[in-house]
RNA sequence: GGUCCCUUCGUCUAUCGGUUAGGACGAGAGAUUUUCAUUCUCUAAAGAGGGGUUCGAUUCCCCUAGGGACUACCA
C-alpha cells in the first residue's frame, strides 16, 4: 500500500522568490529525491490583484540556477496539469458546487465595504456560526432571495460552513499533534465570483488532492490554517488520502525581533533573493545571491542547515548527501535567525574547493569589472597564487574592519590589484614599508636586480635557485624589501611567483622605480 | 486582544532521563610564516525562570516570562 511520494512547491507569483521559499522548496526536493518521489511545481496565482509580471519566469530561472529540478509542473509538463491555478477555473467551480450542494458551504453577498463596517462596529468580529445569520448570505436570506440576487448578477463569495465546537487535530510530522477548536475558525471565503477564482485554501486542497500530493511541506505561517484544510479534506470526503503535513520553522532576522525581510538584507548587505530582481512596480532593484557571487551549492547547503541538522557534525554536504541524510523529524521547531556570516563561510568553502579551471572565468569577469583584460591563464595563475590569501573586509554595519577570508571572487581584487597596477607612490609611514625598507635596501635591491637581469630564464624556480644562493652567501633577507618594490605593501604571494607572473621587464622596471623613489 | 507554535553558547545546532552538555560559524590568545594570509593549537561562551514527576532531569508535565506565526473576497 505504499503510495508514491509526491510533494509540491507552490509559490505565488507576486514577486521574487524569497530565500525562505527557496529553503522550503529545497526541503521538498530533498524529501522527494530521498523517497524516489515526484516534486511538483505549481503556480498559485489566484490573486489576480497581486500578480507581478515576470515573477513566474524569475522563480523558474532561480531554481534552474540553484539546481533544484522539478519532475512536473509549470514549464516542466506532467500528467496532472494544468499547473497554473488560473487555468483551473473549471475544476474549482465543480468542487465549489459540490460543497454548495451538500451544504458544506454557502453563498455570501456581503460586500468588502459591509464587512469592513462590521469589523469596525464589532470588536474582533468573526464571520462564523455565531454571526453568519446576521449577515447577507444564502443561509440568512433563504433560497428565493438568494436566487433573485444571483439572477441579478450580484457579486458573491462562497464561504465554508464551519461547524463550531469540534477539536480538529492536525498530525504534523515536525510538531506532532496540533489541536485547534473549530469555534475559533471563521467561515473562510473559498471562492469569489468577481474574478471566478477560488482562494488559496480551496485551490490548495483541490489541487493537492487531484495531483495526488502525499506530503505538504510548507512554512509555519500555514499552521494556523491547517485545521481548516483538514476540515476541507473531510468535507470533500478525501480524509483517507489526505496528505501528511510538515510545517517548517521560519527564517528570522539576524538580530532583533521578527521574521527575515528584504530590509534586513539591505541593512546588513546580504541578498534575500536568489537572483537580482528589478521590481516593475516600485522600480527598485534587489540584489541576488547569484549576482553577489554566491555559488548555488553553497546557498543550498547553507539554507539546508538553517532548520535541519543531520546530527553527525558534518556541515559541508553535497546535494546527494543531503538527499541521503534529510529527515523531516529532525527539523527544528523553532525559527532560525539568519546567520549570513555563516553563509559567507559556506561560500568560501565551496569556492576554495572549486577546480581552478572553473574559477578562472569568474576571475576574468571580476577583473573586467576593474577594467582589466586578463586571459584565463593569467586568471588561473592568480587564483592559484592567491586563493589562500586574505583581505580586510569592511563590515557594513559596524564600520569596523575585520579580517575575512576570500568568500567571493570579488574579495580577490584588493588582494591582487598589484598584479596589474604597479605601485606609484610609496608610503614611508606604512608600517610594512617603514620596517622593511632600511638603509641597505636600495643597495640590496640593486644587487638583486642585477642577478635577476642576468638569469637565463625567469620562471620562479630559476629565480629561487639563484636568489637563494645569493642570500646564503650574503646572509641577507631581501624578500620584504623586494615586496615593497613590486607591491608597495605587505601583501601578496610568494615573491618569485609574483615576479615570474609580472615578467622580467616589469619586475626590473618596478624595482628601478622603487629604488629611485625610496633611495 | 484571541488562537496556535516555539525556547541549549552571540548565531546555527547535537543530546531522544544518568555526558567533564559535543560540533560549526563568529570572537579572543598563542605557534608557524619572506608580507597579508593560510595552517595548527588553545581559550571564553549555553540548558529563560519557578514548580512538579523521578533514585536522578537539558531531556517528561504544569505555570510564568520571552520569541514567532496567524487572525483578509493575500498567499
Amino acid at each position: 500500500m505504499s503510495q508514491k511520494v509526491r510533494v509540491r512547491f507552490a509559490p505565488s507569483p507576486t514577486g521574487p522568490l524569497h530565500i525562505g521559499g527557496v529553503r522550503t522548496a529545497l526541503y521538498n526536493y530533498l524529501f522527494a529525491r530521498q523517497h524516489g518521489g515526484d516534486l511538483i511545481f505549481r503556480i498559485e496565482d489566484t490573486d489576480s490583484q497581486r500578480l507581478v509580471p515576470g515573477a513566474e519566469d524569475y522563480i523558474i530561472e532561480a531554481f534552474d540556477w540553484l539546481g533544484i529540478k522539478f519532475d512536473e509542473g509549470v514549464s516542466f509538463g506532467g500528467e496532472h496539469g494544468p499547473y497554473r491555478q488560473s487555468e483551473r477555473r473549471d475544476i474549482y467551480r465543480k468542487y465549489v458546487n459540490q460543497l454548495l450542494d451538500n451544504g458544506r458551504a454557502y453563498i455570501a453577498f456581503d460586500t468588502p465595504e459591509e464587512l469592513d463596517a462590521k469589523r469596525n462596529e464589532v470588536e474582533n468580529f468573526q464571520y462564523d456560526a455565531s454571526t453568519r445569520l446576521g449577515m447577507r448570505n444564502s443561509l440568512s436570506l433563504g433560497g428565493e432571495e438568494t436566487q433573485r440576487l444571483l439572477d441579478a448578477g450580484t457579486p458573491y463569495t462562497v464561504r465554508f460552513k464551519i461547524e463550531p465546537g469540534e477539536d480538529v487535530h492536525v498530525d504534523d510530522i515536525i510538531r506532532g499533534d496540533v489541536v485547534i477548536n473549530s469555534s475559533i475558525l471563521d467561515d473562510k471565503v473559498l471562492y469569489k465570483s468577481a474574478d471566478d477564482l477560488p482562494t488559496y485554501h480551496l485551490a490548495n486542497i483541490v489541487d493537492d488532492h487531484l495531483m495526488e500530493v502525499t506530503h505538504v511541506i510548507r512554512g509555519e505561517e500555514w499552521l494556523p490554517s491547517a485545521p481548516l484544510h483538514v476540515l476541507l479534506y473531510r468535507a470533500f470526503g478525501w480524509q483517507d488520502t489526505m496528505p501528511r503535513f510538515a510545517h517548517l520553522p521560519l527564517l528570522l532576522k539576524p538580530t532583533g525581533n521578527g521574521k527575515l525581510s528584504k530590509r534586513d538584507g539591505d541593512k546588513f548587505g546580504f541578498p534575500v533573493f536568489p537572483l537580482l530582481w528589478n521590481d516593475p512596480k516600485s522600480g527598485t532593484t534587489s540584489m541576488g545571491y547569484r549576482e553577489q557571487g554566491y555559488l548555488p551549492q553553497a546557498v543550498l547547503n547553507f539554507l539546508a542547515l538553517l532548520g535541519w541538522n543531520p546530527g553527525d557534525g558534518k556541515e559541508i554536504l553535497t546535494l546527494e548527501e543531503m538527499v541521503e541524510k534529510f529527515d523531516l523529524t529532525k527539523c527544528s521547531k523553532a525559527g532560525a535567525k539568519f546567520d549570513f556570516v555563516k553563509g559567507w563561510w559556506f561560500n568560501r568553502e565551496y569556492l576554495l574547493a572549486l577546480p581552478t579551471a572553473e574559477v578562472a572565468p569568474m576571475v576574468v569577469d571580476m577583473l573586467r569589472e576593474q577594467n582589466i583584460e586578463a586571459t584565463a591563464e593569467q586568471a588561473a595563475a592568480i587564483w592559484d597564487m592567491m586563493k589562500t590569501k586574505n583581505i580586510e573586509y569592511t563590515d557594513a554595519q559596524s564600520q569596523q574592519t575585520k579580517k575575512r577570508n576570500i568568500s567571493f571572487v570579488s574579495d580577490l581584487w584588493p588582494l591582487c590589484d598589484f598584479f596589474f597596477i604597479a605601485p606609484q607612490t610609496f608610503n614611508r609611514e606604512d608600517k610594512f614599508v617603514r620596517k622593511n625598507w632600511t638603509e641597505n635596501s636600495a643597495e640590496e635591491m640593486r644587487a638583486l636586480r642585477d642577478i635577476l637581469a642576468a638569469l637565463p630564464a625567469f620562471d620562479a624556480e630559476t629565480q629561487r635557485a639563484a636568489v637563494d644562493a645569493w642570500v646564503a652567501e650574503k646572509g641577507c633577507k631581501p624578500w620584504n624589501a623586494w615586496r615593497v618594490c613590486l607591491v608597495g605593501q605587505g601583501k601578496g604571494p610568494d615573491m618569485h611567483e609574483l615576479a615570474a607572473f609580472l615578467g622580467r621587464e616589469e619586475t626590473l622596471r618596478r624595482m628601478d622605480y622603487a629604488i629611485a623613489q625610496l633611495g
